[in-house]
DNA sequence: GTAGATGGTTCATTATTCGAACCGTTGGTT
DNA sequence: AACCAACGGTTCGAATAATGAACCATCTAC
């Protein structure tokens, strides 16, 4: 694994939880040497991806971010134009719609909605990332991705975040075969207890698999109605968004979709 | 140089104007080998931190920054401390105090504050961008941003949004100047008929230029005492901000403001 | 005052990065 | 069609930067 790699990893140990981490902590989190830690963690700063508070030496997230993500998004609006489909597709179920873009070895929610029809709503914080094995998104980007990208996705050794989380690859592969036979992903409660999320690929001008949209549901307003409405609006959405975007449905994930509908 | 260093500054290349870069552009812009371009540029891109786009096979920036840049915003409150420096400076100055970031080209409001000291006040919209060639704010921006930066704002007609707008790139340019030798901009009636601001320059930790700090008053209330009393106290806190922000100022600005206090 | 943390540094060993030269492809010119 | 220049990407010996055990200095708890 590459240097740069290496320090730009450093940076998902950052989280909600743990927005402050030590120099020993970031160490032992990313599983290298402290004076490696040290050394990335130096090299960011100097680049103001990390910065140390005053108080306690901790580092945090630097302000070179926002700076860049200010850039990505003035130049490539996706997040905008995402939000416009998104508040349709959430408007048009009653739930909580998302769209998340494959980073690395695990999903970023680029943007999301959600429905004021019920009182009860699955929340999503855009902040957190997402396994690749324990969602229905993930599951959708597994499934139209290169064999590479889902062996080392497989890989390594797959948290159980809930106890109904899928950890098995063998079980998982069995899963994505039906996947790439419907272009649609679901997954009940493998991320968050009582959630129930549907998810479609997402495709950019290469045909290549870039991320999924997704509707998530508390399980107990899961019905076949809601389903069946949930997976219409949805591909209608997807396909929406990646003409926006400029990309191209796969030919197989054209038939399928035509298939289901 | 590390070479973590040396991948997070191709980073710094993605501008407003050049949004894409092919790899051999990359390679020169950087002064770095093509095949070393190549590698870091690899690296970035598996953790999404830079694109291909599927048409040609130039880069631009990535996802991941997005997911990193919520992250930040969720647990460094820059604008709650942004809002605790405006309304000092507000309450100093008796008028209303903004501070807007450069966000593509133009400005965004992050804060604002406004003082009871007086029946009218200007009134400060945080959802409405701010032009850059017709603010103080966005003048002292334009004076300390790279020259890329400055034409791209200046190569596109600029609007007139009053009559006293001032629309000629080359007057602007001269006014750049002044701004430059003094590290303050001021303007009248340009955005707003009959509204005088006074601005200055905010900057990241590495020295650019990332938004602006103002106060904005009536013209009739204008007099040499209140402008002294508003430059000094805009310029303390700048001081303030940046200092919290973990900017640090350019040295020119730095004797620009100690000649002028 | 000791024990065990912490952030940070040193330096010989080692593994990674570097870059000139090299592909294969593309797009424009003659 | 032949040519050429520029493109993205790859190769491999030489050069360089990354590595990690051991080491400080400091702080807190007991």
């Amino acid at each position: 694994m590459g240097t740069v790699t290496k320090a730009l990893q450093l940076l998902n140990h950052f989280t909600l939880a743990r927005p402050r981490v030590g120099l020993s902590d970031m160490a032992r989190l990313a599983g290298v040497n402290k004076a490696t830690a040290h050394r990335l963690l130096s090299e960011l700063q100097s680049q103001g991806f990390v910065e140390q508070t005053g108080a306690g030496r901790e580092y945090q997230l630097g302000p070179a971010i926002l700076r860049l993500a200010s850039l990505r998004e003035a130049t490539v609006p996706t997040r905008e134009v995402a939000g416009i489909v998104l508040r349709k597709l959430s408007n048009a179920t009653g739930e909580t719609a998302h769209l998340s873009l494959l980073t690395g070895d695990m999903l970023s929610t680029l943007a999301h909605a959600s429905s004021a029809a019920h009182g009860t709503r699955v929340i999503i914080d855009d902040s957190e990332p997402l396994p690749l094995h324990a969602t229905a998104s993930g599951l959708a980007v597994l499934a139209f991705s290169p064999e590479e990208v889902r062996a080392a996705a497989l890989a390594a050794p797959l948290p159980a975040i809930t106890p109904e989380t899928l950890t098995d690859p063998a079980a998982i592969r069995q899963r994505l075969e039906a996947i790439r036979r419907t272009g649609l992903a679901e997954a009940t409660g493998g991320f968050e207890a009582d959630v129930h999320g549907i998810a479609v690929p997402l495709f950019d001008a290469a045909r290549s698999c870039i991320g999924a949209l997704a509707v998530a549901a508390p399980v107990t307003r899961i019905t076949d109605a809601l389903t069946d409405r949930i997976r219409t609006e949805l591909t209608a959405a997807a396909r929406e968004i990646t003409d926006l975007w400029g990309g191209f449905l796969p030919d197989t994930v054209e038939t399928a979709w035509a298939e289901a509908g």
